[in-house]
DNA sequence: TCTAATATTTAGGCATCCTAATTATTAGCC
DNA sequence: GGCTAATAATTAGGATGCCTAAATATTAGA
């Protein structure tokens, strides 16, 4: 049996290890894990916001958004305050040093894949590219498709 | 500037939070986490070796993969030995109860990706395979290539 | 033979995750 | 208005997984 199906949970473990790769330049030339990254990412993206907006959005449980806030906070990275229209809530926001911070990282990030990439030729960063797009595109829309059943 | 590098970086979190929805079928289904299930599979195809082989395929330090195998062991999936040629290294191999598990693993993993899949038609789950093979296969070359260069 | 290299384990420490329990605040019903 | 239930966050406790450094045991090599 060889259906796509097959393939694709045959390749999973293979690619999980390559595009563990890429993640160097987070963990390696900054002080910063790639999860932190991420929750900065995402706070920077999504502007002001709850913790419980940001647990959401990083698919973990609210604790540990908690934690990772915290530590993120301890840093200066982030700021917290308390909420005015609803005083349970906190808002969340990526301070001055945490953007900096981000737009550093993410020229690492560049960095590094140009050098990865350097000898591929143009044509092959390209297919790399357009796969990486079709992967997302296809996975988000089964992924979507699924948590619509609940 | 979008260059497909440029492309690479900004889709690479969607891709792995997306690829992070693939690996269910473990954590929640089989009493084992993928690292453990990362560690059974490699020690199921590489067949008998030591934990310094078992550390470079994994590409962790050789103690987290004692640790690892420390776990597996008390869960009685793999088996542990002195090697006869030199007693320093210890010989380890998935037990027969590991690799029965891994057959059920392998099951539910193909299960929860045809459920996922199911909405997609044949066209797309073939896409989907296709682009994760160009995937592995650039990935793989680019990181193949870096480092001969150490 | 004696020192240096190698294989593994242990110790200590950190990040991340979880569930359950706690605290504070708000919403909704009577 | 006032009480109960839901909601937002935090804290506590525990597990995995990863690391570096130190300890142990064994082998290799000068």
């Amino acid at each position: 049996m060889s259906t796509p199906i097959h393939t694709i949970a045959q390749l999973y473990p293979r690619l999980m290890r390559a595009m563990g790769h890429l993640r160097g330049a987070v963990d390696e030339t900054m002080d910063l894990t790639y999860n932190q990254y991420k929750a900065l990412l995402s706070l920077s993206d999504m502007g002001p916001c709850t913790l419980n907006a940001l647990s959401r959005e990083l698919e973990v449980a609210t604790s540990s958004a908690s934690q990772m806030v915290d530590r993120l906070l301890a840093m200066g990275l982030v700021e917290r305050s308390t909420s005015d229209g609803d005083r349970r809530s906190i808002v969340l926001t990526a301070s001055k040093q945490g953007e900096m911070l981000l737009e550093k990282v993410k020229e690492e990030i560049l960095k590094r894949y140009q050098q990865l990439f350097h000898h591929l030729g143009p044509g092959e960063q390209s297919n790399l590219a357009g796969a990486i797009h079709t992967l997302v595109r296809i996975l988000e829309k089964a992924i979507h498709g699924e948590e619509r059943k609940m």
